[in-house]
DNA sequence: AACTATTTATAAGA
DNA sequence: TTCTTATAAATAGTT
């Protein structure tokens, strides 16, 4: 629902993903509070972004921990009592992806691919090509961007560098006029002396912030 | 959303209150579905109809458990005994390793790289280059054992020609004495009636077989 | 359970 | 993030 369909399946760009994550979120907990007080139903909504950051709802007539009582009655699964195993399950099986991502890593990297055979390897080639074309195209974006922040500077320079010759006159005549005014007075009056406060530093804007 | 509008409060009729606690319902775990699949969110629902009936759903890439875990831990809520946190923690460990090596592969494949400075892009360029020269190292060494294993053959298939044409020399001689000898008595013998088994088949090493 | 007229959610664009 | 708006999707009331 919206200016176009779209296939349920991840959506690779990231920010976009972002985007429709932060509204469907606030969707699915709208509805979980209208079917609450529309139904009398009872809901428990737990939500995490791929970043970790987690939302909750819970129905205001039930807290968590009385849901999940009743869970544990209902279900059977024995979330409690058997959430040892239940948990040494879950390191077993998150460490089995583990491994396999680390091959993969490793195979991406070059490393322990003598068990491969002729076609993994094209795969994997393959992969690599892929990834070395789009950081590529990244990185020469990159040096375009560096390149007209460079451009920017110069311009910012060649006007630091006038206003700074127009001040140093400015000074040269303030002194000259000192000099002249109280010269009987004061003996000699260095121009050195001069407040360092006057000069014009460039500001330089940070380039090793991230883009 | 539907032939009219409706206020968000208790539907008095009850079996109005049911049909559309169940559409609702049916709504609400679709969208979770969906979040799940499209925003690489986790989602833990439980639903309670008034009538105590449960349903409930989870992203298929986490347990209930799991995500009660990482609630447990963020919201420092007290879900159960402390005997289990280790276990949890561990679980969280792994879990963030997990992560960390998703979004180091999704690198490695050029995806998600918005967020790397130049710096990271260098070096992932340069483990992408290291990656693949290594990959086509590997590639010629294989095709060049292609080919040493194709002269080999080559070899052998000459001498079992040889062998071949040795044996069927044999064969011919073998048949002229019989006939010469059983002519007579057994009438007519056919060379084709020479048993098979004295063939020879050339022997295939198995080249798809990994090396 | 189907059907649809409407409302609601939301994808894309600013 | 927030707003807007065209369009897709959900669903209230009906059959």
């Amino acid at each position: 629902m919206g200016r176009g369909k779209i296939e349920i399946k991840r959506i690779e760009n990231s920010s976009n993903r972002q985007v429709t994550y932060s509204k469907r979120r606030n969707g699915i907990i709208k509805k979980a509070k209208e079917i609450t007080v529309l139904c009398d139903a009872k809901v428990s909504l737990i939500i995490y972004a791929s970043s970790g950051k987690m939302v909750e709802y819970c129905s205001p007539s039930a807290t968590l921990t009385e849901i999940l009582d009743k869970y544990h009655g209902q279900s059977g699964k024995r979330l409690w009592d058997a959430k040892h195993e239940n948990l040494s399950n879950e390191v077993d099986r998150v460490k089995k992806d583990n491994d396999s991502m680390q091959v993969e890593l490793r195979h991406l990297k070059g490393e322990d691919i003598t068990s491969l055979n002729h076609r993994e390897l094209m795969a994997l080639e393959e992969a690599l090509e892929n990834g070395l074309a789009s950081i590529r195209d990244k990185q020469s974006k990159f040096v375009e961007m560096v390149r007209d922040n460079g451009k920017t500077l110069e311009e910012e320079n060649k006007r630091l560098t006038y206003e700074l010759h127009e001040q140093e006159m400015k000074i040269e005549e303030n002194a000259r006029e000192l000099e002249n005014g109280y010269h009987q007075r004061m003996g000699n009056y260095d121009n050195q002396q001069i407040p360092f406060s006057f000069r014009v530093q460039p500001i330089q804007p940070n380039l090793q912030e991230r883009m």
